[in-house]
DNA sequence: TACTATACGGAACGATGGTTCCGTTTGTCA
DNA sequence: TGACAAACGGAACCATCGTTCCGTATAGTA
């Protein structure tokens, strides 16, 4: 309820189906507008202001609302774009290889991904908000896709099997925290080792090194 | 910056400094001012507005302003008093007990605070905004407590060696992620188990239960 | 009880950001 | 090339929120 969007039908459902005849220019605008919030939303998640994304685009903000009638649908298109690959990868990964290696590959892949496109992480972080996009369609589906890739992981013995794919996600959300601060990439990545290490059996990973950070703090020399 | 608030001086450093004759109303009004305020940032973060505030405290914000010259010192103020227990309580645990349970309970102790008053966990999530409260006084205080217990814990051989204060502070920080559909109170603890089974050395909890959550999803019954 | 410094309330201000409106421009087609 | 629907731009609108200002009320005191 925050934004106060108003529930106004638009000419063209601009969202979904194709151009259905869009003029060329109109074409072309469209395009340059997902590229340009793709840019802004990668770095500074969903808070970018439409204005913006208009001005990157080369476009007035009119535009931009021809195109999608909320920024809730602008962002929601863009992370229905980033979202549908990793579904695609997450379902091949299912069928190949070790099944504890995949899914770990594959968590390590999808951390990856919200840390290059900070927009997911809100998603994921900011569900409470009335956007909610976090639980519909396409995650849904790349839920249920990791949800098969730990259950293969489970039943081969190499993932613990008290935990549960509501688990994982709440691991992945936490995970998700873009504040560099807290979270730069190294950071992250010696986070999702440990947290590996304690989905898994028996692991103990070796924890990739942070820039200079290697000797443990003032061990007595036993 | 981004708050827009202006350098002008109180007449009195509102903040600091016992009540330096206050009249009686207004020493009451105070009170019940940072009582309004912790209740609504406990359950709401740093997102409430000042007004609501007031309101809470049947108060006018002009008051709010008298006691406080921003939103921001406001917020610290009710920072300051929640983490400061939490450090005396880090440190008495430094000196007690097991090293590795030490830590351990301290941890959840930690987690669960910052999941009761929301505007923890946004300090720490949100450490990139100007309010720049995360990395201060206090919080230093008890960034260098919880070390003190990690090493401890350290050297006595029952937490990883190879883990940091970094990691536990970048860990500590995703948990502190209060969205209900991810993070509800027992799922908070399950992630709090692993993380902690992923810090200890040879470690590997009973994860806490959820409501009705039991079963180990179709267990090949070897 | 009258006086005054202190404190109060809340309207008003300014900044930000989403959304709409409408006069103007432009692609397309004949 | 002329005509017109489609599309454009961006000023304007509205809501939210932090903060300030100032006329009014009142606790403390003589």
């Amino acid at each position: 309820m925050s934004t106060g969007m108003t529930g106004r039908e638009q000419p063209e459902a601009a969202t979904e189906n194709a151009e259905r005849h869009l003029r060329a220019d109109a074409q072309r605008n469209r395009e340059r507008i997902l590229e340009a919030a793709t840019t802004l939303m990668a770095t500074h998640g969903i808070d970018v202001p439409i204005d913006e994304i208009a001005q990157l685009a080369q476009v007035g903000v009119g535009t931009v609302y021809r195109n999608f009638p909320t920024k809730g649908a602008l962002f929601e298109a863009l992370l229905k774009a980033r979202l549908q690959p990793l579904v695609v990868a997450a379902r091949s990964a299912a069928g190949s290889g070790d099944p504890g290696d995949a899914f770990v590959t594959f968590v390590r892949k999808l951390t990856d991904e919200f840390a290059d496109f900070k927009a997911l992480a809100d998603a994921m972080a900011a569900a409470g908000i009335d956007l909610s996009i976090a639980k519909h369609e396409i995650s849904g589906e790349l839920i249920a896709a990791v949800s098969e890739l730990l259950e293969r992981a489970q039943r081969a013995g190499r993932i613990r099997p008290d935990v549960t794919i509501s688990d994982v996600s709440a691991m992945m959300a936490g995970l998700s925290h873009t504040d560099p601060s807290f979270m730069d990439p190294p950071q992250r990545q010696r986070c999702v080792a440990l947290v590996c290490d304690s989905l898994l059996v028996g692991a103990r990973s070796v924890l990739p090194r942070k820039k200079f950070a290697a000797a443990p703090p003032a061990p007595s020399r036993s």
